[in-house]
DNA sequence: TTGTATTCCTAACGTTTGTTAGTTACATTC
DNA sequence: GAATGTAACTAACAAACGTTAGGAATACAA
């Protein structure tokens, strides 16, 4: 019979959702059972409830944090004096910051966020929206400012977010090339395109 | 008692495994029931095994189907005389129709390949590495000859991919522009870049 | 019309699921 | 050391799952 080891100074509840981040981005969030995670943190399953309400308490704690993360930098950004092509890149930069450092819950958050119950999945959709919207926009005021080709905002947000979800691959592979590396090729790729 | 609809040429295994790839896509594998499936195909849970041997064998028979298209696009393009450059985006043009007309079935595959059965997911996961490498070559060949900018060609292939599955979200809005649009965007974006 | 496949049904199976109840062990405070 | 709250356990629940067995209805060939 042993406890959950609780180091440093989070919680035990904070270590569950630590790992059951780990266990959903591992086989999804139906397929990770209770009784699989109670394995992981070393525990009987039943003892998992003395610290969470249920497992969709998991999911949605992982996706509004996720969620929130990204609303609080968007605020920055916008409050700040900068060019639309400078913000851009700062947003692109802390996309791919989030997916090489706590890339687990952002997965989690990106792929599984469907399962979410209500009301939670209603304010997930609208947050999502609402930043993808925010993010358009700059990029439409570079437009506007000649910083930025004529193309379309919001496919130009899509292909962004979507290919930024791709290091996840770079996670399981080799990583043959550093972090600092692939942001620099990311970057460069997105902002100034493959053509030569 | 209603039997299955069989319009045109296709069998009513067809039909399954056409409504299971929208069940998955709507659902995920694992949250969609072979009930749910019986209810969308008009018949009982049962019955359905008149027809396909188990759960799984839809899942395969879809990932399977899109990993081949893939596969023998590649062997097409390979075979032609071109250059990377044009290689590339003939690819890329042909990721985005799949994505525009198959989607369903291409985001399925996607996003719950891991959920194969052995030995179809030793051989997925093979098939899929074989065809970025081949695509990441491509690029390569194209940084040699100084088509394309010196990037990481596997980074490159990474964004490319991911980018296109962002098309999702393109199904899901309001269609604001059209897929041709879409396409002259995205090979702008990821070929050109954003930046004037 | 009769015989044969095919396609559906109802009923049920054995598992696995998330979760609750009730109880025991440990840790902390007085 | 007694008292109290926290955190673990065992046992069990009802519901949902994929799938099978066996029989009834339909379709098609003779």
């Amino acid at each position: 019979m042993g406890r959950i080891q609780t180091l440093n100074n989070s919680s035990r509840k904070e270590i569950i959702v630590e790992k059951a981040a780990n266990l959903f981005k591992e086989k999804g969030y139906k397929a990770a059972s209770m009784r699989d995670l109670a394995e992981v943190v070393g525990v009987e399953a039943a003892s998992l409830y003395n610290h969470i309400k249920s497992k969709s308490e998991l999911l949605h704690v992982i996706c509004l944090d996720v969620a929130n993360r990204f609303t609080n930098k968007i605020d920055e950004v916008e409050a700040e004096e900068l060019s639309a092509k400078e913000k851009i890149e700062i947003l692109l930069r802390f996309h791919i910051q989030e997916m090489l450092n706590n890339y687990e819950d952002v997965i989690v958050s990106d792929r599984e966020w469907k399962h979410l119950s209500e009301p939670y999945l209603s304010n997930f959709r609208h947050q999502r929206k609402t930043y993808r919207k925010r993010f358009a926009a700059i990029i439409e005021e570079g437009i506007k400012k000649k910083e930025i080709k004529k193309i379309d905002a919001s496919t130009a947000v899509l292909i962004m977010l979507h290919a930024v979800s791709g290091i996840e691959s770079f996670h399981r592979s080799k990583q043959k090339i550093s972090g600092k590396e692939l942001e620099e090729n990311m970057v460069t790729i997105l902002i100034n395109g493959l053509a030569k």
